[in-house]
DNA sequence: CCATGTGAATGCGTTCACAGCC
DNA sequence: GGCTGTGAACGCATTCACATGG
């Protein structure tokens, strides 16, 4: 399996929603194109990407490309995770259940404040910011949510690189500079609207 | 001004950001590929689709670039929102005040419970969901922030699209089918981590 | 001289059309 | 027959290279 298209990771990402959505135990390439607006052809062409043998003759078998999408992004591994910052945000994902599920394993929260780690209860261990070069090297933990104050985001980025962070998720309004190979994955509220607004077409009917 | 590629869109939304952040007065496309990893080719090209006049001689106007693509993006005009789905995610968003600075008015809440309606405090007029329609017409409301469970997500869509929403920024796990011209974008966090696993090379060097 | 601006070339993803298979 | 699978054609975005302007 050669790497595959940015777009054709997004659109896979997606279709594993679509198929655990789905209900039947076979769907065709042409449901797909009603449920999602990519066209039949150009889903047909994302899952020959994948090895493996997923149609029945008369449409694909949901289970088998399901997880045949799954190993081919890596969704199969499980991956351990940290919060970067307990505020608000942050001390919520301490809690979330729908980490595990997934197969994310939140194993570390960290936060400037010494005494807010002392004193926030949690199921996931607690650090001070300072530990967490060493913290995040001891367990080896791939991702971190990055959920600070926008004036401090840049500098807990760099700390993350500088552990050997893989990617980032990112809550702060800025845009982080890092060392390629980490990604990171921008999450803001306004910044989707503003995505949204920019396609609003101006003054024109939607079917000129 | 002919529209611009997807591409070019997503990246001139974010340089919005880059350019509020970037204190000087003056940036040159190469200092932008430094701060974004965009290759100052593309940067250019993406200016060059503007129309107006920014270069200084030794780099771009930040306040004129800036306003000429908040301007081309259609950022410049206020947009009336709703929050359907009042639960915690909801509630909160109902004060979340970055809200008004971009330009978005938040101007209804909706919820299937009547009750919940009636207690809630908000700084928003609350409706109970079989007024959605009628509302959003009234108002002129273009976009909503869906955050109601993943069970009900697909029908709130469907009364949204009914009404002439224009835009939908979707908090719950699954992918809607919506009419085509109506934007879609999903923020679920456990996909953001999917996306960052995704992109983690599997048993390989960063740089082969 | 340095940095932008832009037609032209390149390369990549989408679309097509048809062969293969159930 | 209907649906998948895929090399080939197409079209669009990125990259290039050079002309232009401060």
């Amino acid at each position: 399996m050669a790497d595959l298209p940015e777009p054709t990771i997004e659109r896979l990402l997606q279709l594993t929603r679509v198929l655990d959505n789905c209900g039947a135990a076979v769907v065709t390439s042409a449901e797909i194109e009603t449920r999602t607006g990519w066209s039949s052809h150009t889903i047909r062409k994302d899952i020959s990407y994948l090895d493996g043998d997923f149609s029945t003759g008369s449409g694909y078998d949901v289970a088998a490309l399901g997880s045949a999408v799954r190993s081919a992004l890596g969704l199969d591994i499980k991956r351990k995770c940290c919060v970067v910052g307990l505020g608000r945000l942050g001390s919520a994902y301490l809690n979330f259940p729908a980490f595990a599920d997934e197969g994310f394993e939140l194993v570390a929260g960290f936060d400037s404040s010494v005494n807010r780690v002392e004193i926030l209860r949690s199921p996931v261990p607690l650090y001070p910011a300072f530990k967490m070069g060493e913290v995040i090297v001891r367990f080896g933990i791939e991702m971190a949510l990055l959920c600070v104050p926008a004036a401090s985001a840049q500098a807990a980025a760099d700390r993350l690189a500088a552990a050997g962070i893989k990617g980032i998720v990112n809550f702060a309004p800025i845009a982080l500079e890092l060392p390629p190979g980490i990604s990171v994955r921008n999450v803001y509220v306004v910044d989707e609207l503003r995505a949204i607004s920019a396609r609003i077409p101006i003054r024109k009917k939607e079917n000129p």
